[in-house]
DNA sequence: AATCGAAGCTAAAACGATTTAACTCCCCCA
DNA sequence: TGGGGGAGTTAAATCGTTTTAGCTTCGATT
């Protein structure tokens, strides 16, 4: 007699769900018509309503779920897009972050998450990675990007011009205008200036933007006055250190365009500490528009991103981009308008509201 | 003469990198050794050095990455972590993440996240989208958890005693104490209680620990001082609303513990409204210690959640439970403890510092 | 009576790995 | 001469789908 062969079934195979032959099984049917039906193919025009009714109602019954590795194989796709951001928790990316999300889950994708904390081998690993587990797109936010890849790639924030990525930026030339005719409007002539750290995309164009911005208005743009952030922390600190510095030069201004919210804060506390009051006598402009800028004391004036709008389009870009329906090039930038949010921080030169 | 029947390749195929059999070919070995030299699996003990070397040079050289899809689908296991959370763009929902982050990347895993907004719906699909996806575990972020699924799961700040998941949680009792000592040292009696909203996975706890902090001091809780927030947003308007109600009502209080940061910041904005100043005429403690606390005006004194610690707790705790090696059972819930952090929106009752 | 076409369904080949149970040599020893 | 055994390698099944190119039937048309 012949030692029964029992067919050694996979470990974790027992409580799993039922497979499509298992289905198929069931009904008399063989696994391709079962596939068609269920996935509504063209080709199951010609099956016979009853049958049709009958697959349905036995997934149903039996709660099929498709294998998602299964027809992850064999249809060549994901429905993954990969993400890279610097850091997850800060506020830029996390408000890009639920922008790409909205969008995303709706069309039936999810996303991966990486921060590479500004580290240039994560920066290059990451999305090596994203490839290994076969993302069908990848987004980039305030992340440098070099590589030329076989999906489509978009970035928020990205200045590089990659071949075949599409590039989601700010209209920086009319932040800069924005902020710096209110600061002018308000009478301010000495005006500080925080730049970014080098790292960050936006750093150069902005500048580039205030620089022409400040000359169309005939304003100096002083060295003496020009400050960078430097450190990799998302934190207030880095603004701290540089206002410090800045008051310590006993260079005069009366207003400070910051890099970003953060930043501000860190310049408002520095102010302060120094004896100078925020607005009364020194006026400050922060940049993105993050969550608390509107309960800051005071509530912080800013050139608001709508950065929660930048990850849905770009969440939208990178779809279109995996269909290869539209031919893949189209624009290589799309450009979004910043908004100028007057709240506290800026007064009128030598104003002494309150 | 027959049709010459080349094979239809599928359509991205083309550039697509080498597979397992197209190296095995080229080297002139079986699919089957090059798997067990390049997995380093225990049967390839017996192939020969020289084979190994010539397999793995190859894979080098042609730079072989395994195909995702495939191996998962042979291996019944995806390295990949659901994670679901209220909100990704909240402060506090960020930092677990990037606690989870940190490990989950760090032991070669990948995360999906999603986030549920507060909506009942999702809060029941994700789950299921996630084991659709065949994640090998999920991570819950302050979020009500009521399944029993198949794969290991584990809160952050879930107080169910769901079977099977393990529930990381701050301790709750420490936590008031902090609080409420502090402030009852600094000479205050009549505090006000901002509680968390009623979807709020730790609201319930956190008061119970309230209730009995304060008794054991011998300090009565008024519900007339007793507010709570209402809303889904992660806005510090919630605490702005429930406090000016507070001041309106007339009843007289010297200090406040908020359920958060974000809700503190709205009730020192609402104090100021009402010619209260902070701290000199009412004390304000807020929970969290989210990044923004440190930089407020005056800068806020809270109850630090170790939030990344959690996350990474989180992440490690899951992982555990994937591997079937330790027995699953453990502990149901792993305890962490908060820090005060005392700075400017405390002080002594009758204090006229500045 | 042979042919055609439509309707309804399916066989079998992918997709790209992992894994178990052999299988082939070849040497050595009785 | 036979066979035991190790070293080195592999055939083939499996994971669960999708999809293309047919394969049957059967009634209708020439």
């Amino acid at each position: 007699m012949p030692p029964k062969k029992t067919p050694k079934r996979h470990p974790r195979a027992s409580h799993r769900s039922v497979s499509l032959k298992q289905l198929a099984d069931r009904l008399g049917l063989s696994p391709a018509t079962v596939s068609v039906v269920i996935n509504r193919s063209p080709v199951a025009d010609t099956i016979s309503q009853e049958t049709k009714k009958l697959i349905l109602s036995a997934a149903r019954k039996f709660n099929y779920r498709p294998n998602f590795f299964a027809r992850s194989l064999r249809m060549q796709r994901s429905l993954t897009i990969g993400v890279i951001v610097p850091e997850v928790s800060d506020g830029y990316a996390t408000m890009v972050l639920s922008g790409i999300e909205d969008h995303l889950l709706q069309a039936g994708y999810f996303y991966f998450v990486a921060s590479h904390r500004h580290r240039a081998d994560l920066i290059d690993e990451y999305p090596r990675l994203f490839l290994d587990r076969a993302v069908d797109g990848i987004i980039a936010v305030d992340t440098p990007w070099h590589h030329r890849l076989r999906v489509p790639v978009v970035t928020v924030s990205g200045h590089n011009e990659a071949p075949g990525v599409v590039n989601v930026v700010l209209d920086h030339e009319l932040a800069a205008n924005l902020a710096i005719n209110h600061l002018v409007g308000l009478g301010h002539r000495n005006i500080a200036f925080i730049k970014g750290q080098a790292f960050s995309s936006d750093t150069e164009v902005r500048w580039n933007a205030i620089l022409k911005a400040t000359a169309q208005l005939g304003i100096c743009v002083s060295p003496k006055l020009t400050v960078q952030l430097e450190g990799d922390e998302a934190s207030p600190i880095l603004g701290y250190n540089v206002t410090t510095a800045l008051v310590k030069s006993q260079q005069p201004f009366t207003a400070i365009f910051a890099f970003n919210d953060i930043s501000a804060m860190g310049a408002i506390r520095a102010l302060r500490e120094s004896g100078l009051r925020v607005p009364e006598d020194v006026s400050v402009v922060g940049f993105d528009d993050i969550q608390s800028a509107a309960y800051q004391n005071p509530s912080l004036t800013t050139v608001r991103q709508p950065l929660r709008k930048m990850g849905t389009i770009a969440a939208e870009t990178v779809l279109r981009g995996i269909r290869p329906a539209s031919a893949r090039p189209g624009a290589k930038e799309i450009t979004v308008a910043p908004e100028l949010v007057v709240r506290e921080t800026t007064c009128a030169l030598g104003c002494e509201e309150l």
